[in-house]
DNA sequence: AGCCAGGCCTGTG
DNA sequence: CACAGGCATGGC
């Protein structure tokens, strides 16, 4: 797979500019993807790798400004895919009606490359949720059991996202506290399993995706669609194409018009249609049926 | 008001 | 394999 060398301009100790084209922040950051970006009028505002930072788009690409002064920025480069080879991940897409449109509609959209252990709580808070739901819940937990950061001046304060040992600590009552219900339980034995080493989610990285989902799923709480988002969020692996209910309706709408593809057939099509990039393309399609096919937001979804 | 949410688990045909 | 019900909580 080919990959491009990042442009950094490094500008202050603070500020770096990206340069970098075809990559929609608002797109990019309020996809469904990620949860605790948060629009500021002008930029974004978040957390990676424990740093706080503004993400503001700039005619070149993306500049970015830390809360503390920054020696490296390889961390957010990373994070943000800068190296993806964007132009050939859009070549690599099957040339049929649905993607096409899903690219018009989407220009800009850009996978991101999450801390594995904050993508999977997120992902276990995130069944039978809405989006922003699953944005409180996460915005709760950092706030109550993560560690305090340097802030921006004059910005509200910010807390890390908290670390397995920190929600071990919190308990499966602080837990519900934050809105998580049934999920609670199963965040508290995600943690658990991290920190005792049962799960270690760094060996996951050399496992095929076929292992490291079945290592996933060992989890309480995790089957295989918020298993395949950790694949595909954390872990790049661009086999892991997530089936959830926008999906399998929106999949079925577009592809199998006026016909009922079984859970099962549209699985394999999934996992057969969409190229080497198969992941990338799930989230084109994802977020075409939610922000752009209002028409396929009831059970009943219809072919236009 | 009532249906449903980036599901999963358990139990039944 | 397919489907049903339950699960907490709240947005729209």
């Amino acid at each position: 797979m080919t990959s491009i060398e990042p442009r950094v301009e490094v500008v202050s100790p603070t500020r770096a500019r990206f340069q970098v084209r075809s990559f929609d922040l608002h797109t990019t950051l309020s996809s469904g993807q990620t949860f605790r970006w948060r629009s500021t009028g002008t930029g974004w505002t978040g957390v990676v790798a424990g740093r706080p930072v503004i993400l503001r788009p700039t005619e070149h690409g993306i500049e970015a400004e830390a809360s503390v002064p920054v020696a490296d920025w390889s961390w957010l480069t990373q994070y943000l895919r800068l190296d993806d080879d964007f132009e050939a991940v859009m070549d690599s897409f099957p040339d049929d009606e649905p993607m096409r449109a899903a690219l018009m509609s989407c220009c800009g959209l850009r996978l991101i490359r999450q801390p594995a252990w904050e993508c999977l709580v997120s992902f276990i808070c995130s069944s039978t949720k809405q989006i922003v739901q699953i944005e409180q819940c996460i915005e709760l937990l950092s706030q109550r059991f993560g560690s305090p950061l340097v802030s921006f001046p004059g910005h509200e304060p910010v807390w890390d996202f908290p670390t397995p040992e920190q929600l071990v600590m919190a308990g499966e009552t602080n837990l519900r506290a934050c809105k998580l219900g049934f999920r609670a339980p199963y965040v508290l034995a995600a943690a658990k399993s991290v920190q005792t080493g049962r799960l270690n989610l760094v060996e996951l990285e050399s496992m095929t995706t076929s292992e490291a989902r079945t290592a996933l799923t060992t989890l309480p709480g995790v089957g295989p669609k918020i298993a395949d988002c950790v694949l595909l969020f954390a872990y790049g692996r661009q086999d892991a194409f997530p089936l959830d209910v926008w999906m399998l309706r929106g999949l079925a709408a577009l592809y199998f018009p006026r016909r009922r593809p079984s859970p099962k057939r549209l699985r394999d099509f999934a996992d057969t249609h969409f190229g080497p990039w198969a992941g990338y393309a799930q989230q084109y399609l994802f977020h075409y049926a939610r922000r752009h096919r209002p028409d396929l937001r009831t059970r009943k979804a219809k072919a236009s």
